[in-house]
This record gives C-alpha cells, sequence and structure tokens, in this order.
DNA sequence: CGGGCCCTTGAATTCTCTCAAACAATGTGG
DNA sequence: CCACATTGTTTGAGAGAATTCAAGGGCCCG
C-alpha cells in the first residue's frame, strides 16, 4: 500500500474529481471536511490484484476512485460466483467492518484506485455524523436491491436474459456515472468473468453473447460493449433501470 | 392495520418477549427507550398477507415478533423468486425507508404480528441513537451476506446442492433463534415456495427433495423440517453457517 | 360433496454442461 | 523481433440436468 502525507495525495477529498459526477448528492463543508479526516490513504494495484480476501479481517474499507473490479465468493472446489461489479464512486469493506471476517473477495479488473478509511473511524462515523451514517446504510440498502435483482435473475431468467439483463444493468450503472460515450462503454470483462456472474458454463456464456450480437443488439470487441438495440434487450430481460436516485458518495 | 394505545400493547417493548434470546445483544435502558417510543403499532397479519407489495411506497418500518414470512420479486410474467425468509426478529422495509419505491415484495407465511415503525422517524434515530444506527446498517449488512450466499447457491449449486443448503440455512437461522427442538423445525413452507426460491421448478424440487429423504438425510412432514444428517447435509452443501455473532434487536 | 391446492410420478423435450479441439490475441523471454 | 506460453474465444458433438406436459391421488375447507 502506499500511503503518504495528505499533502501529497493526487486526489484530496476537497477537490476530488468524481465528486462533480451528477449521480452524486453534493456535500456539506462539514461533510466533506470529515471524510477527509476520515481519508487515511490511496492504494493502487493492477488489474488482478486481490483487494480484500474471503476469511481475512481487514482494517479498511475503501472507495472506488477509479478502475473496475468486482465481488466474489468461491465454493471449497472452485467453483466461482461474481456477486457485483465496482466501478468508481462505489464503497467497498463494509461488510468486514461489521462482521468478524469477509465472507466474500474483491478483485481488480483493470488497475484500480481506491481511496482507504481506517474502520476503527467508522464508529466515529456514526457518532458525529448522522448524515454520513444515514448515507452508509443507504449504500448497504442499495447493494441489496442490487442482490434482489440479481437473485431474480439467477433463478428465474434463462440464459439470454440474464446475459440481456446483465449487459444492460452493467451499462445502466456506468450510463448514470458518466462514464458511457453514446452506447458504448469501456468493457474489461473477458467471458470468463461473465460465465462466473451468470451462472453459466464458459461455453454457454459464448454462445448466446455471441447470438445476441449475431443478431445485432449488442458489439462486444477492443475492449468495449456496444448496445446496439437497447429496447430490445429490455424487452429480452424484462428489466427497468430502478428510478434515479441521488447517491452520497463517500 | 391494529393500532392501538401504547398501554395496551401485547408487547411493550420492555418486556418484549423476544429480547432475551440469546442471539439479540443487549439493550442499553436508554435504546429501549428510543425503540420503544419508535414503535407506533402492532399489525397482525394471516397467512398469505401480502404485507409489503413490489412498487408501493411505505410509512413504515417492521420487525418480526411473531410467524414466518418471506421477501421475493416478480417477473412481469410472473415467475417469482424468493429472496430470503423472516422470522422472528427480522426487520424489513428498510429500502422502502431510504429509497424511493419498494423493488420487493412480503407475504405472511402463517400468521404474523409485527411491531410498526414509523418511517419518518427513523432520521430521528440516526441523529440521537448512534449505536441504534450503527445497528440498522449491521443488519442490512447482514442482509447482504446472506443475499451474497444465495447468489452463490443459485449461480453455481446443483440441484441437490442448493436445496440441502437451503435447508441447512433455514434450520441454523431457526436454531439460533431457538425455534427449535432437537434436529426438528417448524416448516411452514410448501413445495412451490421451496422452488421458487431455489431457482428450480416445482417437479424437480420435488424429485430432489424426495430424493434427500429417501436417503435419510431429512424427513419433512406434519409442517416440521428434521435434519437427519446435518454433517451429510453440510457436506453435499459445502457450507458452513457464519461465525456466531451477536445480533441487534430493534 | 366439490373445488382448490399440494404432492407425486412418468415421459418427452429443451436447455445447459462437459469434453475436445482449434484458432486468436496477448505477453514474455531470449 | 521472433518463438513460445498463456489466456481468451469459438465451434462441434454427446451427455447430463432440469423443464414442461400430463395425469392421478391426497387433503383440507366451504
Amino acid at each position: 500500500m502506499s500511503t503518504v502525507a495528505p499533502a501529497a495525495w493526487r486526489f484530496p477529498c476537497q477537490k476530488c474529481p468524481l465528486r462533480s459526477i451528477a449521480e452524486f448528492r453534493e456535500f456539506s463543508p462539514s461533510e466533506l471536511e470529515f471524510v477527509a479526516s476520515f481519508k487515511t490513504g490511496e492504494l493502487t494495484v493492477e488489474a488482478g490484484t486481490t483487494v480484500i480476501s474471503q476469511g481475512s479481517r481487514t482494517a479498511h474499507l475503501y472507495t472506488v476512485l477509479s478502475g473496475w473490479g468486482f465481488r466474489y465468493k468461491l465454493l471449497d472446489d472452485g467453483r466461482r460466483q461474481i456477486l457485483t461489479f465496482l466501478l468508481p464512486g462505489d464503497f467497498i469493506g463494509l461488510q468486514a467492518s461489521l462482521m468478524t471476517e469477509m465472507q466474500h473477495s474483491v478483485e481488480a479488473l483493470t488497475g484500480m484506485l481506491l481511496c482507504v478509511f481506517e474502520r476503527e473511524r467508522l464508529w466515529q462515523l456514526y457518532e458525529t455524523q448522522p448524515s454520513l451514517a444515514f448515507d452508509v446504510t443507504w449504500l448497504a440498502a442499495r447493494e441489496e436491491q442490487t442482490l434482489d435483482e440479481h437473485l431474480l435473475s439467477l433463478g428465474q431468467r434463462t440464459a439470454e436474459e440474464r446475459a440481456a439483463y446483465l449487459l444492460l444493468f452493467l451499462f445502466h450503472r456506468a450510463e448514470i456515472r458518466g462514464m458511457t460515450k453514446g452506447n458504448t462503454v469501456a468493457f474489461p470483462f473477458t467471458q470468463p468473468h461473465m460465465a462466473d456472474a451468470l451462472g453459466l458454463s464458459l461455453v454457454h456464456t459464448n454462445r448466446i453473447l455471441n447470438q445476441l450480437a449475431r443478431r445485432k443488439f449488442i458489439a462486444i470487441g477492443q475492449r468495449q460493449l456496444e448496445l446496439r438495440n437497447r429496447s430490445k434487450l429490455t424487452e429480452i430481460a424484462r428489466w427497468e433501470p430502478p428510478p434515479a436516485q441521488l447517491r452520497p458518495f463517500i
């Protein structure tokens, strides 16, 4: 980990470039001040790094400043389920701070820059910053909603519906964070990642994805995803994005 | 809804019978006092009632005092995924309080008695009761962990593994709440419920359950579930319960 | 007694997986 | 800069898992 003196941080909270993203609610000066004092470092990791691992006890909480990652769980024989994808603005490690040990792992999909917070100080946040405490809960509740939807997907949607849902979901999340250009987003996922997120075999994932591409609903290439027929995908997935809402960015 | 004068509540918080359950952490007098003031009613519903429904906006939060229920989501063509089961001590409706509208429904599986809280006052809880605010977040994080595990199940486990996991999970939850007798628990679920929780067809669920029964790992009947070979089930499911931890009961 | 819901079983179909193999892309060391 | 190793993508074929369709029996409740 690369912890340096506050003055030298590449992204001091007060001028964090992410804070200007429309999806994030504005923080008051005092909230910002607390967040700045809560921050204890910046962590840079390269693609493929395991940031948090199942069974461990971390002393930290993180906010993603840049890059993509994912949370996953493993079965003891190696089967892997990807639970969620992480992108800039996402908050991770809360479970570890409240529970005894981590029940999932986090891996970087691209290089990532993470903002580091001390879990010990989380309690202080609850004591002195009710609005931020509320935000932390809000984030947890939002994650819960996302997991609910994924559960619906794995339990009830067919392979094609699931794939359409996942692509729409990823695109939508990136879009409201201002990370898309037209119908295109950066797409650092490989098919093994998609397969483990969809709960399908690699071979079948490949066929389903190609099927969507052949029908010109999507195009994947050059580490980019293009949604070529969003309404058709929506129809297949039977999914509409949840109502827009301002999100806290801690 | 049956809201009556505080004095007449069947379960005044100060002498709530649930509070003595070993799994729940002890509350300080002032916490208890707040919870008591936070409570605005009791709600009794019968089996089959929809307590909360997807798309609605509720003004309430609930804690289950008795009975079983479940959270679920529907696809527009009627496919249903059961997300979680609710039992006494569980807290519901947080999502609705923080988000614009409910993204899932809640149905009573048996008759239920619910403790009702006003969502408007949740903010006050954050402002004046940091320890309870922390608890609310804790509960949300715990639910997240549960959903993670279910996601792993639906995505990676085979039908038999999934069934074994679900039965173990339900039994374990009931057990730490002191609701089991030896290897037996009340089991108000029908096979359609199991099927929708497992993400399997009714027919296949039936076969898998019977297969487990024929091998004498479980026995279901008289609205009871008996785990006849818990270690074998654990082996099949490849699942161990998470480390025991005191849970807040609001 | 009838209707509705739940449980059970057989049979055929469909979906998804595993196995296998080949090719493409990417990265590394010589 | 090429050779080789590794990882990712693609396709075919056969096997296996889970679904649908169908039908019968049991049970509870009005």
